[in-house]
DNA sequence: CAAGAGATGTTATATCATAGTAGACAGGTT
DNA sequence: AACCTGTCTACTATGATATAACATCTCTTG
């Protein structure tokens, strides 16, 4: 959070109350939420009543300033794990636990994703972002199942 | 067709002139249509009206015989583009062009696949299937654009 | 032909998302 | 202080995707 008020100062972008209660809400959450899960967040915690369209206007910003990933799986938002970091976001892997619906976001080795980029232009086509999506089953869920 | 009829002879699953509507508009289509669209496609070509709720249990049924997938990164349905080969169906995975819509299902090199698995479990992790859903440009629009 | 399973229809509702317009408010300028 | 401007927020309506619950129809089989 820190780190994110930094970053909106820096680009000139006010990080707003409103904006704030969203963003922890996505932080506090080893989940993705959907963007009317973020409404109830916000008035179950800060008694706030945020229309939804609000909250989508506010998850486009944080996801273009890339504080906030959208996850098209599952149509859900996860804040961004290496928010601190400054790894390339362009090459980020999630996985998403299709049990407990935990998400954790990799950068996985390039010269896979560098394999998987040729595969691809073998197919006759090209990649635009290698933000792949990924689904599994977590360690604890699995140890469970069995 | 032909091998979807067998296959649900041997499978023991009826499949009804509304099945092989759904069917048909998949099979003719190179893009992923939604449960809607195909409820359109049947209205415009067939003069049928089928629900949409019908729609979505053809579909369900088509998946689970494999005749069909859904695409969960744009909520669309395509045929399976294999339908007639061998190919375990659980190691598929689809490229996306986000210009034309286009989809094309390919069998990546199982080597890379098996790097993938390997890397998802270094993060605690397990595949539950590689079906790739990844977002491109095909060679067509990438040329238009340029 | 009766029974039962499987297929389809109907209605209602949940969930995710965008369009379009207007109002509120902060900050700088006059 | 009054005003302007741009950003942020609210409101209303609507579209798109999807499921639940229950009713009805239609095959096939004994």
């Amino acid at each position: 959070m820190r780190h994110a008020e930094r970053h909106c100062q820096k680009n000139g972008v006010r990080l707003t109350e409103k904006r704030k209660r969203v963003l922890s809400g996505l932080l506090q959450s080893d989940k993705a939420l959907s963007a009317y899960e973020l409404v109830d967040y916000c008035k179950a915690n800060f008694n706030e009543t945020i229309p939804a369209m609000s909250v989508y206007r506010i998850l486009n910003l944080l996801t273009s300033e890339q504080l906030v990933h959208k996850l098209n799986l599952a149509n859900k938002y996860v804040a961004c794990a290496h928010i601190a970091g400054e790894h390339k976001h362009e090459t980020v892997q999630f996985l998403i636990c299709g049990q407990c619906q935990r998400v954790k976001e990799i950068v996985m080795n390039p010269s896979i994703v560098e394999q998987l980029r040729r595969n691809v232009e073998e197919a006759g086509f090209h990649l635009t972002s290698p933000q792949l999506e990924i689904n599994c089953v977590c360690d604890n869920c699995k140890a469970n199942a069995a």
